[in-house]
DNA sequence: CTGTTAGCGCCTTCAA
DNA sequence: TTGAAGGCGCTAACAG
């Protein structure tokens, strides 16, 4: 059972070659004879073998791996960064390790935890929100670092301009006539994430622009924030037309507030979301599309470049965010009566 | 920058010892005097030195890895599996590799073309619904397989008992008083998949029982087919007073139908499915729990004890389903009139 | 308890 | 175009 598995020196035997030349056949480097090449080729596809990374990497330093470090890996959002790195890394030929730390994370020395150095060529990070220290003691490690989630000047990084996103959502609200239209956001226990703070002010700033006074309600994150955000929203003496989550998982919890009290979306009240949840699109939900695969992909592509030494030209890469319109935004009675 | 990272040598010189000491401090191995220990802890801390997994594998034939191969990375489903395997391998100190081979199934050769071997100490599968022949070329990288999602006599598994489960909903819903029960399945391009299978054998097997003739629809996976299904269902002479979806995505695609017709849910016709994605939860959808979490935990703490050595006493573990009753499923109209 | 030695499987010189 | 020799960083025997 436990037999050593083939090495280049049975492919070797086995074809008739030294060692080198099936070494060079495996690498794809030039310098064989297409013959010689053939018959090392068959020798190895016979006995199943494949290059050991491990060894490889030993010689040459390159670990033919990347690191992607999430802060959890069940809700859908991480799945779809994965599934753009994956295939990035696929056709560069390389290994994607992951690694969940959301647990740890309060930890102050979590950094360290994990087995990054020489044991990956590049780390990409996926929406952790990392401190300038955290930074810093992930550069200690001494592996390129690309970030995604979040802007950092002179780091490799992806991200989405939250803030014009938010105002542009709340715009299309404002557009569609509401003029009394709240804003449901979440903070963390301790803190605000940057993407949290930065689709707040957006809001504020439209709002402000159209010279309305902000309407914003800061719960817990996940849907039960959405909930009770709203039953406040309703029992509130003159109730928003308009609302506005952060995120669409929010979004969802209001509307199944709304659902349950047998209040019409959009006939009495607007709701639009922000990401593009799955479930979105079955609550018909309005909402704002930032494609993660995409975000994914373009920091896989980052990394794989970082590693193979092309130095990218930008390394800075703003990702377009994009309204879809769906059914659970409206104009508001009043409006929609004169028009 | 790329100047080599601190290695074992450089530790040991710095802490004034030999190679070896410094390995077995690095391994935790016995046989060190506390001091010395102390000493080069410090020395390795100061350097901030990791062992590289790469060498050391090199020389036991193990490499503290572990590959999942799951066909997509975006369905939430896939997500909540990775994230329970990868506390468990965290734990036990070993990285995960992941790799989606959704795009290349297709490919016979699909298995050659994942670097597994010499890269991973196991190969656990997610709902690949391998063949035979698929395992078979899977031992052949000569590493050690568990499987998920599927039911294989002979090797390390982990799955649920879909048709229990599908026949479980089943009489939940003859229970409530339904008699005209509908089912919508799914088939891919070419293949049911077994647990598509299963459910729908559970589903017919507890209507048979019941003395009730199967009504089942199939349509491709996704929300979609659902919502088609649905349609279809409508537009009978006699429309069921129930439906049962082989899966939440599916249940979610109809109950869009139903919303947007403004037939109520469950008043008019009760509505299931089977998974708990979480939108089910936003939707109130009643649904059949199987914990992805907790299946690759078990798939995870499987492929750890083989790769320990310890043979786990049971390789075949089938994980328990519950039925989580929401509002989307009543009594039906005529027998409620009654009690 | 500590150090020395000989590889693990591969890549990279260099020589033929 | 091919082969032989040395070493990547580490562990596992052994010897002291």
């Amino acid at each position: 059972m436990s037999t050593r598995p083939p090495s280049m020196r049975d492919v070797a035997s086995r074809a008739g070659v030294s060692l080198s030349t099936v070494s060079r056949v495996m690498r794809g480097a030039p310098g064989v004879a297409p013959q010689v090449r053939e018959r090392v080729r068959n020798a190895a596809d016979e006995l199943s073998y494949v290059v050991s990374r491990n060894a490889s990497g030993l010689v040459t330093g390159r670990t033919g791996r990347v690191s992607v470090v999430v802060p959890y890996l069940k809700p859908w959002f991480f799945g779809s960064v994965l599934a753009g790195i994956s295939e990035v890394l696929r056709e560069a030929d390389l290994d994607m390790l992951v690694y969940q730390v959301g647990d740890l994370r309060p930890q102050p020395g979590w950094t360290r935890t994990l087995p990054l150095r020489r044991n990956c060529d590049a780390v990409i990070t996926v929406s952790m929100d990392l401190s300038e220290e955290e930074c810093h003691r992930l550069d200690d490690v001494g592996v390129p670092l690309v970030l995604t989630g979040q802007r950092v000047p002179g780091r490799a990084s992806v991200f989405i301009d939250d803030q014009a996103g938010a105002a542009g959502a709340t715009r299309h609200l404002l557009n569609l006539g509401h003029t009394r239209i709240a804003y449901i956001g979440s903070r963390g226990d301790s803190w605000y994430s940057g993407s949290s703070m930065n689709r707040l002010r957006g809001y504020q700033a439209a709002m402000g622009k159209a010279g309305l006074t902000p309407w914003s309600l800061i719960k817990p994150p996940g849907h039960e924030g959405g909930e009770h955000a709203m039953g406040e929203l309703l029992s509130d003496l003159d109730p928003p037309t308009a609302v506005l989550a952060e995120f669409d998982d929010i979004a969802m919890g209001a509307h199944r507030a709304l659902r349950r009290s047998g209040i019409g979306v959009p006939e009495a009240i607007s709701l639009m979301g922000f990401d593009n949840h799955e479930g979105a699109a079955i609550l018909d939900l309005t909402t704002v599309d930032q494609s993660p695969a995409d975000i994914g992909a373009a920091a896989g592509r980052l990394a794989v470049e970082i590693t193979e030494g092309t130095r990218p030209r930008d390394t800075h890469l703003e990702m377009p965010t994009q309204i879809i319109p769906r059914q659970s935004t409206s104009a508001p009675r009043s409006v929609r009566g004169l028009s």
